[in-house]
DNA sequence: GTCTATAGTGTGATAGAC
DNA sequence: GTCTATCACACTATAGAC
């Protein structure tokens, strides 16, 4: 791994545990193991440090959550895929919690993978639901843009929730509620959310 | 306004707008008014005035959040009234945002309120959900506490993609998909959600 | 390309005058 | 009760040696 990489890993995780504005150039480089010489030197500073991170975050995410939603089944299991999949809860979403970031909200360059990132995931479920539509798997008069939106909002939401709780299980109690609320609408044998 | 209410009034404002991270003693001073000296008279510090504040928070989402939850109507009516109800929705849930704060999360003192706010509302949506079950206004199978779970986090997610997208656009749309998923489940005459 | 040294500003808290 | 002065430390960035 490249200096420069050890530096944006570093800056993940930070940005992760502590946000943009709760993270310090010392504790990036303490945690990356460099001279403060070396961040200067590949990065013009913070913000282009953590624009280079955010990216990165952005990326991961969307591939992991692209893997969930492309596997097998009817839409309501895919989405059903993507709701269940394993997650570090209380951690958090690691692209959606730099939107209570001020700093991070302010600075276009910095807020638009946040803001690609979600929104592709919402447009990727409401696209699988709308084919679900078409395919007859959902009754008549399905929202597929406001489940969508619901889906991924009772995500992030379930991240405040459980952070609150200092316990999954709000998280998981909304997942649950929100499939449910979802199943009940798929036609055919009533899969038990 | 005494000294100390402005004090707590201005730290209200800071925690909303920039988390406790975020927020200097000096920036609330100056925000309030006032020199170093009154602050650290009546409070022992950063910490202790923010747990005033966020105390004081708290209580006011819960008072906002009951008038809407205990109007007139079905338990679907009561439910859309909270969801529809006029926010301030670029500037997040000044109770929520707090989860996002590391320092707040690990703080007990300053975790607690937020934590029962947030519980509290759950278990009130629930409560009107199961009356509504019982009620039969729901067509059996609903769950409760899911739903309900799903409700709060839709809310808190939908500021996450709204931020994020500088819009109050997907918040609308994440409690429309939730409302809609909701209102398919009522019995009777479907109401337009 | 990486390091340490240094600068200027801000942070969170204390001391002591009034 | 409120103010200003001061403190020790952290923050973000720059300079310049190696």
């Amino acid at each position: 791994m490249t200096t420069s990489e050890r530096l944006v890993e570093s800056t993940r995780e930070l940005l992760w545990e502590r946000g943009f504005t709760g993270t310090s150039p010392k504790a990036i480089l303490q945690r990356a193991g460099v001279g403060q010489g070396s961040m200067y030197h590949h990065f013009t500073g913070k913000s282009d440090l953590a624009l280079a991170a955010i990216r990165r975050t952005a990326e991961v995410m969307r591939a992991t959550a692209d893997t969930a939603l492309s596997g097998e089944g009817s839409a309501c299991d895919r989405v059903r895929a993507y709701l269940l999949r394993e997650r570090d809860v209380l951690r958090g979403c690691p692209v959606g919690r730099l939107t209570m970031d001020p700093d991070v909200i302010a600075d276009p360059a910095l807020r638009q993978p946040v803001f690609e990132t979600l929104d592709w995931l919402r447009g990727r479920i409401a696209g699988i639901l709308r084919e679900g539509c078409e395919r007859g798997e959902f009754d008549a008069g399905l929202d597929p843009e406001g489940t969508a939106a619901a889906v991924v909002a009772t995500v992030q939401g379930g991240y405040v929730l459980a952070r609150a709780a200092e316990s999954p299980a709000p998280f998981d109690t909304a997942v649950r509620g929100v499939l449910s609320l979802l199943a009940a609408r798929a036609t055919g044998p009533a899969p038990t959310a």
